[in-house]
DNA sequence: GTCAAATACTTGTCCTGTACAAAAATGAAA
DNA sequence: TTTCATTTTTGTACAGGACAAGTATTTGAC
């Protein structure tokens, strides 16, 4: 076991450290090292590696290019200047929309009041549903490249984030609860950090009027079945963040075993794409497919039920 | 790589699931395997581990065990029933104060409106302030303890939590932004994913006019140092839950390190019991501890700063 | 030349087994 | 009873091997 006081003051961070820093886990920390000879850490007395800053910062780059489809092969042996060129190139600045504009300066400006303000200005200008569908729908995807570019910090991220559940969730508690059918759970798989989705999907089944119960994140797949069955709910809306890590495949595989026949279960999210061979009561959709899909339910239910 | 597809419908979960499902690493699930005979998985063809949804289970409740201060010797060779009733002696039923009446009913009776109704009735019978300081100071570790009975399912602690950082979050967009010094900003280290004591001290800092800047969880250290910097803050606060699995002593030594110098550390939080040799800028401090820790701060500016 | 199938390469995760330091428990002395 | 030293327990680190899934590249038919 590595001592991890000795650490912080001197060289560097240890395997663990640097593992939950960059999301790189330990086994691949060392095949890289294996394979490509980096990061090649320092070691402390007992032997155990200890990354230094400059290393870590090298992965955090190669982890965002991966993110853009490189492979990693192709990455170890770039420098950091060469890395951050790659990210410039391939993460054109788009024409910023309209809605958009002044956001990201409002960001890296580290003015987190100007950010909420932002937001909130946009919120009462195009209303709930706009907000959602028109505005997060388009500034997620442009705040998250302006962070692949360099232009924004994780911390400008994480602001942002921040700032957009709080207005969301401001919002939320101004919409009373729907009460129509269907009873819709939110939650997401062990892992799967990311609220903001399942809050964006929230607020648009709020407005659907349907019964919507907020677990927050990350429930583990036993729990989110009996969840779904205690609380009787007929659908379970799942989100996946480009970036969550497991299979969405076999997390819904899992829970089809799991679940109570009648039960559905709606997927969406960016990590999403490509998923195939979903078992039959699984669905996969876009926010803007939403309301069909709500309306959808409601017809396929037999008339005595449905609302 | 094993097959995670083949996993669901058959035998169990693989190993790296059940690493999420029960925060176990695979490093220690092999130890134990090893050690203590369990668990002792399944394996598929191609010899990867193969867990039954029953050793999932166990491993849980072993894992609630633990966090009770049962060593995993004692535990893993005895049975289910065993685990449970050992659970049920080691959290006695606390007398319920009279503030917390009826919450655990609300939760284990499946009506996340009841629940959000008796935070809601609570708030604003107490205010804000005693809000946090009584009844939540109170409320949260009781439903923890009614977890670890068996009382409250996960999903039942999941609602929990979600509605508190619900009414949290309404609330606290009431209260414009203070903006005097000190200028404080709340977050949390990388695996530690628990807002609400983080919520609870915005709330507070809030009430006490100060300028708290929310990142919401898990920021890397280096991130934390950078915003700290950019951002012209005065303190950093800080959130250790009970089940934070690094080291709040090494993230405080480590942050030590990478902040400019007059920016103070405040650390809080039930994760935090046991700290010692903290460095000099690093304060340990308790809800009720907060308001004067506030006025100690400003006491300390010179007069020509401070507001 | 174009598309598709077969082949080769790349890459992440799993495996076994060992080692050792920190934490906890135990026992001895004050 | 407290304090200190010793033993046991426990978690995390290490090395290096294996292999399957995903990606690229070549081959071959049309």
């Amino acid at each position: 076991m590595m001592n991890e006081d000795s650490a912080p003051s001197d060289g560097g961070l240890p395997i663990a450290a640097v593992e939950r820093e960059t999301g790189i886990s330990k086994d691949l920390l060392r095949m890289w090292e294996r394979r490509y000879g980096f990061p090649q850490p320092a070691r402390d007395a007992a032997g155990d590696r200890l990354y230094s800053a400059a290393q870590v910062g090298k992965l955090k780059q190669v982890r965002r290019l991966m993110d853009l489809g490189f492979r990693p092969g192709k990455l170890v042996g770039q420098s950091m200047a060469q890395l951050e060129a790659l990210a410039q190139v391939h993460t054109p600045a788009r024409v910023v929309p309209d809605v958009c504009a002044g956001l990201i300066d409002a960001l890296s400006g580290h003015d987190a009041l100007a950010v909420r303000e932002l937001l909130r200005h946009r919120l009462f200008e195009l209303g709930l549903r706009r907000f959602v569908g028109d505005f997060l729908a388009v500034a997620n995807p442009l705040v998250g490249e302006a962070w692949m570019r360099g232009e924004l910090r994780v911390y400008e991220e994480h602001l942002y984030s921040e700032e957009v559940k709080r207005v969301l969730r401001e919002t939320l508690a101004g919409i009373p609860a729907g009460l129509q059918s269907p009873r819709v759970m939110l939650t997401t798989c062990p892992g799967e950090q990311h609220l903001i989705g399942l809050l964006m999907v929230e607020a648009l089944l709020r407005l659907a009027g349907c019964d919507a119960i907020a677990f927050g994140t990350q429930m583990p797949l036993t729990d989110i079945a009996s969840a779904a069955h205690k609380h009787r709910v007929d659908v379970v809306v799942l989100s996946f963040s480009a970036s969550y890590e497991a299979s969405p495949q076999t997390d819904v595989a899992v829970l089809d075993t799991l679940l109570p026949d009648g039960i559905e279960v709606w997927l969406g999210g960016a990590g999403c794409r490509g998923l195939k061979r979903l078992p039959a009561r699984a669905t996969l959709l876009t926010l803007d497919q939403l309301d069909a899909c709500v309306s959808g339910w409601r017809e396929r239910q037999p008339p005595a039920i449905a609302v």
